[in-house]
DNA sequence: GTACTTGGCTTTTTTAGAGAGCATTGATCC
DNA sequence: GGATCAATGCTCTCTAAAAAAGCCAAGTAC
């Protein structure tokens, strides 16, 4: 199950990234928008930022903005930095093994590689999904209703 | 993530699934065996009877056996008994969809588009593995080594 | 200096995971 | 045919992590 952290996190970067002139956004801005809790907010924010997704600035005026170009910014890589890896279970993680306590034996644990199949369906799809993506897949559906 | 409880269940299911003659196993059997917290396993096995998908019978000589055969019962079922349902927010789901909270509009909810193709992918591979497709490629990398 | 922002720390609430103890059932022994 | 032992069934409690919220400090434009 996606935490409620990545899910939250995926709306702020899309919030941030649909702002066309691109410029920073406060916290407060975004929580309203995206009805997500402030304070949780505030730390999501803090996370992407300690990872070189974002830019913060403090003081008046201050707020958030996107460091990479939307194209760049993948569900994935959103989710990986959250959530941690993508795979279900930790022996199926191609970013970071580990083999599971609870298998005596990883090359053939029997669970192990149908979540390795899985984990390589999910990956191609998020990997390949941008916040540029998304946002355009969006107005599409608009113009549909 | 996958829980711990639906790994369980699945190794669990898998080692009553290998056993040649079918009879039943003790919970204790199948703990030991599957290094399963042997309480733990319990409510799981409990669950999976509820669900159908075992039969158990108290006693002396008492355990639990499988009441499909190998080749019916799908990984995905087990999940969906043990974890619920397969897509990673509820929104995307097939078999038991809710709007999440957080959405403003479902329609138009951009992660849903794409959490739906994530689903859909987990799904087919998933339900489209049975025990008995498991424990076949657990002997055939066997052969490998 | 003041107003408005992010940043860091602490606390509370909720849920998954794990374990303990007793009740219930049923085959088997005598 | 009743006692007994070995198994499942059930309820309650504890722990750890996720989710959420509150408080005060630090920074910056005006």
């Amino acid at each position: 199950m996606l935490s409620k952290k990545a899910k939250y996190a995926i709306k702020a970067l899309i919030t941030l990234a649909r702002k066309p002139e691109r410029g920073s956004m406060g916290i407060g801005e975004i929580a309203e928008e995206e009805r997500i809790p402030r304070k949780f907010l505030e730390a999501i924010l803090l996370d992407l930022k300690n990872q070189g997704i974002l830019y913060s600035k403090r003081g008046k005026a201050g707020g958030y903005a996107l460091l990479k170009s939307p194209s760049e910014i993948s569900i994935g890589l959103i989710i990986r930095v959250i959530d941690g890896p993508l795979a279900q279970v930790p022996c199926a993680s191609k970013t970071a093994y580990q083999p599971c306590l609870e298998c005596k034996d990883a090359p053939t644990c029997s669970i192990r590689l149908v979540m390795i199949k899985v984990r390589d369906a999910t990956a191609d799809i998020l990997d390949n999904t941008s916040l540029r993506d998304v946002i355009d897949s969006e107005s599409e559906l608009l113009y549909v209703i």
